[in-house]
Formats: C-alpha cells, sequence, structure tokens
DNA sequence: GATGGCTGCCC
DNA sequence: ATTCTGC
DNA sequence: GCAGAATGGGCAGCCATC
C-alpha cells in the first residue's frame, strides 16, 4: 500500500463533519490493507507514529523540500525510514537526522509531505484519533467496538490487535486479555468543584486522599517486577523505591495501581516538581535515589494471583488491596456506605481538609460498585481539588491556530510589581468559549502596542479573572514564579490594572 | 566546560 | 494537565 | 457522555555551539 493512500483517506476524514462518516472511511481502508501493513497504517490514522521517539518534532522540520510528482512511497518504506530515524544517535546526529527526514520528504508528493508534517508535529487535527481508528477496525471486520476496545487496551498495542483482527477475524478478540506484564492504560478521573458534589452524583463512594506525584502501574510475577507510568512508558530502573514495595507485597502475581511522591524529613510531601524531576532522572539512578527517596502508595489492583479483576467493584478490588499492601502503603481512604447521612458528609469534609493540611492535593471520591474502566475518564472516579484566582492583567495574546485561526488565543499574564509595572507569569489558553475569543481579539486589537510574528503586545490595561491551582517555581519568568493548570474565569471590565493582585501575593503562596 | 535549543513525557 | 465544542 | 482540539510549565537527556 502506498503512503498515498493514507494521506487522502486523512484528508477526507478531516472534511467529513459527521462520526459515522469518519469512522466509514477509516473501515474502507482497512479493508483493504493487509494485515502485515495494518500495524502501521492504524497508528499513523490514529495519529501517531510506531515509534515512541524519533528525536524529530517541529523544529527539525524547518524548510520542506520539493516534493515528487507522482506518489510512489509505500507504507513499509515509510516506517523504515522512521524506524532508522529512531536509531540515529551521537556526535552529528541532528545533522543526520535532518538528511534522513528531507530524502524521505523528497519521495513525499504535496499531500504526503502535509501527512507527514502533522504527523511528525503530533497535530493530524482530522478530528479522530485513537477512538475512531478502533471504531473503523471494528467496522471493517465486523465486531463489536466495545469489544475491539477492550483488546485494545488489554492486549496492548492498537496495531497488535489490528493485526491479529485482520488475520483471523472477530475470533482473535478472545484472545485478548488482561496480563500480567502487560500494562493496560489507567482509569482516570473527572472533576467535581466540592466533595458535596461529588457525594450527590456518585451514591455509595469510598473518598482517598489524591497525592501529587506520578502515576504508576506495578506488575509483580513472583520477583520479576516491572512499573510502568500512565502513558505505559516502562520505568522500572528509575523506580526501585516502586519495584520492592511490590515485591513485598502479600502476592505471588499481582498488578497494582497507585502513585509516588516524596516526603520531606518533617513527614511534607515534596513539590511535584521534585518528585517529576526524581522520576525523569535515569543516569544516576542510586544517587538520586540517596538523594530524594520515593514513597510509592497504592490504591487499587487489577489482577490478583491470576484472577482478573477489572470487572469487580472496586469495594471488592480495595478488600482485595488491603489484604495484600500492609497500611502505610495504601492511599489513606474513608468508606461513605450512605453519602447522604449529614453526618458521614461531615466527616468527608472533615477528612478532605485534614488531607489537605497534611500537604497533600485533594481528594477523589470513587463509587463503591464501579468496575476499573482501563483507559477511559471513567464517570465514577471524581476528584476534588482547591481551585485559587487571582485577578491578573493581560500583557499580550499569540494567534490562535486549528479551529482557533484567525482568533488572539494565548493570553500573557502579569501580575502588579509595587512599582507599578506588570511582571509575566505565564500564558494561558482555557476556559475561553468562542464568544469570548472572539470578544478578546477585537478588544486586545484595540490594546494593541506592537504587532508580532506571534500576536500582540498590548498596553496593559485589561483585567482577567484567572483560576489556577497552584504556584510552583520558574526558571523561565522573571519574578522565579509560575502559575500552576491557569485557566480563564472572566474578563473583569469593572476592574482597573492597579487594582490586579500582586506579585507579592502570588510569590507568598509558593512554599 | 558552560550554555541553550529541542524532544519527550510528567502533571 | 483543563476547558470547550460537536456529535 | 465521549472524543478531540487547543495549548500550559517543568524537568532530564541529547546534541550543537561557543
Amino acid at each position: 500500500m502506498l503512503l498515498a493512500d493514507i494521506a487522502q483517506t486523512s484528508a477526507r476524514i478531516t472534511e467529513a463533519s459527521g462520526r459515522n462518516e469518519k469512522v466509514a472511511l477509516l473501515a474502507e481502508l482497512f479493508g483493504r490493507t493487509g494485515p502485515d501493513e495494518v500495524p502501521v497504517v492504524v497508528t499513523y490514522l490514529a495519529g501517531r507514529l510506531p515509534q515512541r521517539r524519533t528525536g524529530v518534532g517541529w523544529s527539525t522540520l524547518g524548510e520542506l523540500p520539493p516534493p515528487a510528482a507522482r506518489p510512489t512511497l509505500t507504507i513499509a518504506e515509510t516506517d523504515a525510514a522512521f524506524a532508522a530515524l529512531a536509531r540515529v544517535s551521537g556526535k552529528g546526529a541532528q545533522a543526520a537526522r535532518k538528511r534522513q527526514l528531507d530524502a524521505l520528504l523528497e519521495r513525499a508528493t504535496e499531500d504526503e509531505q502535509h501527512f507527514l508534517v502533522r504527523l511528525i508535529g503530533g497535530e493530524l487535527r482530522q478530528g479522530a484519533l485513537d477512538a475512531f481508528a478502533v471504531e473503523g477496525l471494528a467496522a471493517a471486520i465486523g465486531a463489536e467496538p466495545g469489544e475491539v476496545r477492550r483488546a485494545v487496551m488489554l492486549g496492548g498495542s492498537l496495531g497488535t490487535v489490528a493485526q491479529a483482527l485482520l488475520a483471523e477475524g472477530p475470533a482473535a478478540l478472545s484472545r485478548f486479555g488482561l496480563e500480567v506484564g502487560r500494562p493496560v492504560l489507567p482509569m482516570l478521573a473527572h472533576t467535581a468543584r466540592s466533595v458535596d458534589e461529588a457525594l450527590d452524583k456518585l451514591g455509595p463512594c469510598a473518598v482517598e486522599e489524591k497525592l501529587d506525584g506520578i502515576r504508576v502501574q506495578v506488575h509483580k510475577d513472583g520477583d520479576l517486577v516491572r512499573v510502568y507510568t500512565r502513558t505505559l512508558e516502562e520505568i522500572t530502573d528509575r523506580l526501585p523505591e516502586a519495584a520492592e514495595a511490590a515485591r513485598q507485597a502479600d502476592a505471588g502475581r499481582a498488578v497494582l495501581d497507585g502513585e509516588v511522591i516524596a516526603l520531606g524529613e518533617d513527614g511534607w510531601p515534596r513539590p511535584f516538581q521534585e518528585v517529576s524531576g526524581r522520576v525523569a532522572s535515569r543516569l544516576d539512578v542510586a544517587g538520586a535515589s540517596s538523594e530524594l527517596p520515593l514513597y510509592p502508595v497504592f490504591f487499587d489492583v487489577l489482577s490478583l494471583d491470576g484472577e482478573d479483576l477489572l470487572e469487580k467493584p472496586s469495594v471488592q478490588r480495595h478488600a482485595a488491596l488491603a489484604r495484600v499492601l500492609p497500611e502505610e502503603r495504601r492511599v489513606r481512604r474513608v468508606p461513605v456506605p450512605d453519602p447522604q447521612d449529614e453526618r458521614a458528609r461531615e466527616a468527608v469534609r472533615g477528612f478532605a481538609e485534614q488531607v489537605l493540611a497534611r500537604g497533600h492535593e485533594g481528594v477523589v471520591v470513587k463509587a463503591l460498585d464501579a468496575g476499573y474502566s482501563a483507559g477511559r475518564r471513567g464517570a465514577s472516579w471524581l476528584k476534588v481539588k482547591p481551585v485559587h484566582t487571582l485577578d491578573l492583567v493581560v500583557l499580550g495574546a499569540e494567534w490562535g491556530h486549528g479551529r482557533r485561526a484567525g482568533k488572539l488565543s494565548n493570553l500573557h499574564l502579569g501580575a502588579r510589581r509595587e512599582d507599578g509595572t506588570f511582571a509575566m507569569l505565564g500564558k494561558t489558553f482555557k476556559g475561553l468559549t468562542d464568544a469570548l475569543l472572539t470578544w478578546q481579539t477585537a478588544r486586545l486589537g484595540e490594546l494593541s502596542l506592537e504587532d508580532t510574528a506571534w500576536g500582540v503586545r498590548v498596553s496593559p490595561e485589561q483585567v482577567v479573572e484567572i483560576a489556577f491551582d497552584g504556584v510552583q517555581r520558574s526558571t523561565r519568568y522573571p519574578e522565579g514564579v509560575t502559575l500552576r493548570f491557569a485557566r480563564v474565569v472572566r474578563y473583569r471590565e469593572d476592574k482597573r490594572p492597579e487594582e490586579a493582585d500582586t506579585v507579592e501575593t502570588v510569590t507568598a503562596m509558593l512554599r
């Protein structure tokens, strides 16, 4: 098959507006793909390269070489080119990658180049990614989409499942199940504004502390232990503490879900930035580990001694977890069998306050009867974190891309200094509705001091209310602090910049 | 050797 | 990671 | 309710350049 077939289907998917239409286009292409080629084809159309890292991104692309007149590039050749790219390293690597990339792009037509550039940049923007590829695959072989999705979640990659399905048909689906040693995408949580809201939504539930660290999935098969991140990157070698905790679990085989954090000598959790840096360190793990030991804490078990627990209710999985791990290796937890009982609600509020007072991030409320929805943002887990707000001043804005093209989107945010100037604290593009985007494009146009390649610098006059999760240290911004997860709440047309919040207020929130 | 751009991945 | 939007 | 789009900041590691 030619790369042109994929590029053409991708372009049609982009133009199609309806969900069914996109799925039909995918199914049509998969229907004429051979089993050997399908792993690459589905992965490309899901918007990813099969190679986890190639060392080339937006900046490497630079100016494109002149395109080929006619399509000749095959899928196999394209895949081989990226595989070769991923192997390049050492002195001269950047130049070699650029050379190899240009050699590939030269062989591509204009349409294929367009597709490859977006694929490499990780921005296909065709309105269909993994989930649509799964639907298309199911439609191509006449299987239940839910069954295919389940196989993909549990059976490793989309490519592996696609190959088996095209070669053997729907019967292959039964082969894919949870296996110790093969990671599954973790279940994620939705957000609730308050514990009361979460209790009302979920009914009988349990409330757990939410720790601000790195999510880990630990597979134990006797002494053989492997540790994976939220995106299934294997990090066993970087996290000896998590591996050790799993070895000490009272189980022969188990798949555990949890979080690693670091604790200071005072027992307080260390900032997320420190944990993140520690987990990313791989050159001197022993040194990093003695500098900042990690502390793994678990909240779920997906499989135990040969039994798949994914579909068991959460209350049952937790009972299993409590049998194999001691209390200090488990997240703190309060069961709430009757959330309408006012005394129980009061206890939950107290628990949540206590968690925050001990320096943790918030709580997660989990329905007692829910199974583990691997790879999904299940409605049965609701996280609650405190939200802070500040009134800041817009210093500039950047032109948006894709569906925000032509609109000023990403805002530069400033806090007031004592001398009346403003210090940039970070950017945000979140929380803006289409109406607000239109309004701010006009408003910031009026305030523009300078047009630049990226957007506009504006006179610091417009106040905007910003919500955020906390402040963190920064090497990028002038006051050494920045906001975590900043988003727009509303514009404050009633406030003047002299009334905006100060740098001092923000830096005081660092601990 | 120090500095800085880029990628990849954590939240 | 958060939020908005179309289906 | 799901899936996708749009885009944030920090950090380690790799490589290039001064």
